[in-house]
RNA sequence: GUGGCUGUAGUUCAAUAGGUAGAGCCCCGGCUUGUGGUGCCGGUUGUUGCGGGUUCAAGUCCCGUCAGCCACCCCA
């Protein structure tokens, strides 16, 4: 058993676990309906260059996280570590912008990162996210944080904060990029190991780094927020603008960046304490263009978030507000093995009338049968007796004797 | 990829200074209670993660390996 084990950071989910999971995934599928985005579903494999292009060969996500293989013709495959390009990639291959050219899209599903598995990261780990496709303006922006915070809203999670900044766009961040990369190279001596290596890889990625000592030097350091072009910078006030009007509480954070290349303007991220290391819940952004380094319309505005699923049902947990399993409607049980075919019947007619039933139509003895009762959860139910006669039992009150007429309990069960 | 902690029945854990592996829960059966998680009796379950080594003897010591957890990195 144990060389036949699951793959490591690879879970299996059952009880309270799956169905928490798919509480939290449709929760988000019926907030982002009302958002007026539509599901889609795209293949978990996809050509390894898909992510090369889009997310950047320089990430981590990319560079050293991705599960990639030759498939037997020879191409260079991969499991999908994030959905944003795939869908990119969907629009632009069946020309849906054509008859839509605004298309809001909702996804959940399974994604793939080669890392350690800790709390609230696993390797297979769940995400739900939304893509608005050619809505430049900053209200689609608002629009998004609102529904990200609309499904913390929804989940009971009121410790999670949002915070906004602005990574510029093609036109003012390669000049503020060349000021930060300045600053750093004349830092360096006061800085980490790894920021000397992000100062020529990423340097944006420096502000975010967790040693203090670096961070005291980052206060003097020239921020994004403060060097976007005037588009940008008019685009960060829309929406911010729009985030007072609707009086949603956020973060400006002017040191905030991203992991992955494709984003452009805005970027957010709602984050907790309560996950240790796993700050990041939701992380979004916009990230027009990126049709383009898929092969479509480099001119086509996108604004999106990806949600972890699991980091929300773990705050769901400690937050009181999972979801646990429902109790069944109806449970059945036998006198021995007598009667089985009558309770067949009764059973199938609940079940129709939409019914939850569950039974034990074994011949176990009558103690292991209310034994089991006892430890399965449901609303009411019936003892038949080897004598045709029958016992329901609504919870919580007294046990009453009922003649077999099913249509009869069939309309009390259903009635309630 | 790096570091720390952990690894005994399905599960939670025990096992004095190394001496032939135990308990609760769960599960199964019976009795009792005239029938809802009660009580009593009985029962099943382990290559002590795996592989080496030290020893007359290792769950217990040493090395390796794998797995899990937590942290770093990174990210949702």
């Amino acid at each position: 058993m144990a060389s036949l084990r699951s793959v490591k950071g690879m879970n299996d989910l059952f009880g309270v676990e799956a169905l928490s999971l798919g509480a939290v995934e449709s929760l988000a599928r019926n907030l982002a309906k009302r958002w007026g985005a539509e599901e889609v579903r795209t293949p978990v494999l996809e050509k390894l260059d898909l992510f090369v292009r889009s997310v950047g060969e320089a990430t981590d996500v990319v560079g050293k996280e991705m599960y990639a293989f030759e498939d037997k013709d020879g191409s260079q495959l991969c499991l999908r570590p994030e959905a944003t390009a795939s869908v990119a990639r969907m629009l632009v291959q069946h020309g849906i912008l054509r008859d839509h050219p605004r298309f809001r899209a909702f996804y959940a599903g399974p994604m793939f990162r080669r890392e350690r598995p800790q709390k609230g990261r696993y390797r297979q780990f769940h995400q739900v996210g939304v893509e608005f496709f050619g809505e430049p303006e900053p209200s689609a922006d608002v629009e998004v944080i609102a529904l990200a915070a609309a499904i913390l809203d929804a989940l009971g999670l009121d410790d999670v904060v949002v915070e906004l900044g602005s990574v510029g766009c093609p036109e003012c961040r390669p000049s503020y990029r060349e000021q930060l990369v300045a600053f750093l190279r004349q830092e360096a001596d006061q800085l980490c190991e790894l920021c000397n290596q992000r100062t020529e890889t990423n340097p944006l990625r420096c502000l975010d780094c967790k040693s203090a000592s670096c961070q005291a030097v980052y206060g003097d350091a020239p921020l994004p927020l403060d060097h976007l072009c005037d588009a940008c910078d008019q685009h960060q006030a829309g929406v911010e603008k729009g985030l007072d009007r609707l009086g949603l509480d956020y973060r400006v954070n002017k040191r905030l960046v991203r992991g992955l290349d494709y984003y452009r303007r805005t970027v957010f991220e709602c984050t907790t304490q309560k996950l240790g290391a796993q700050s990041a819940v939701i992380a979004g952004g916009r990230y027009d263009g990126l049709l383009g380094s898929v092969g479509g319309d480099e001119g086509v505005a996108a604004v999106g978030f990806a949600a972890g699923t699991e980091r929300l049902q773990l705050l769901a947990r400690e937050a009181g507000t999972e979801a646990g399993l429902s109790p069944a409607d109806v449970a059945i049980v036998t006198d021995r093995n007598q009667g089985v075919d009558e309770a067949l019947v009764l059973m199938q007619g609940l079940r129709a009338s939409g019914l939850v039933v569950v039974a034990d139509l074994s011949d176990r003895g009558r103690k292991a049968k209310t034994k089991w009762l006892g430890r399965t959860t449901h609303r009411h139910s019936l003892f038949l007796e080897a004598d045709g006669s029958a016992r329901l039992r609504l919870q919580g009150m007294e046990t009453q004797a009922v003649h077999p007429e099913i249509a009869a309990i069939l309309q009390v069960l259903s009635s309630n």
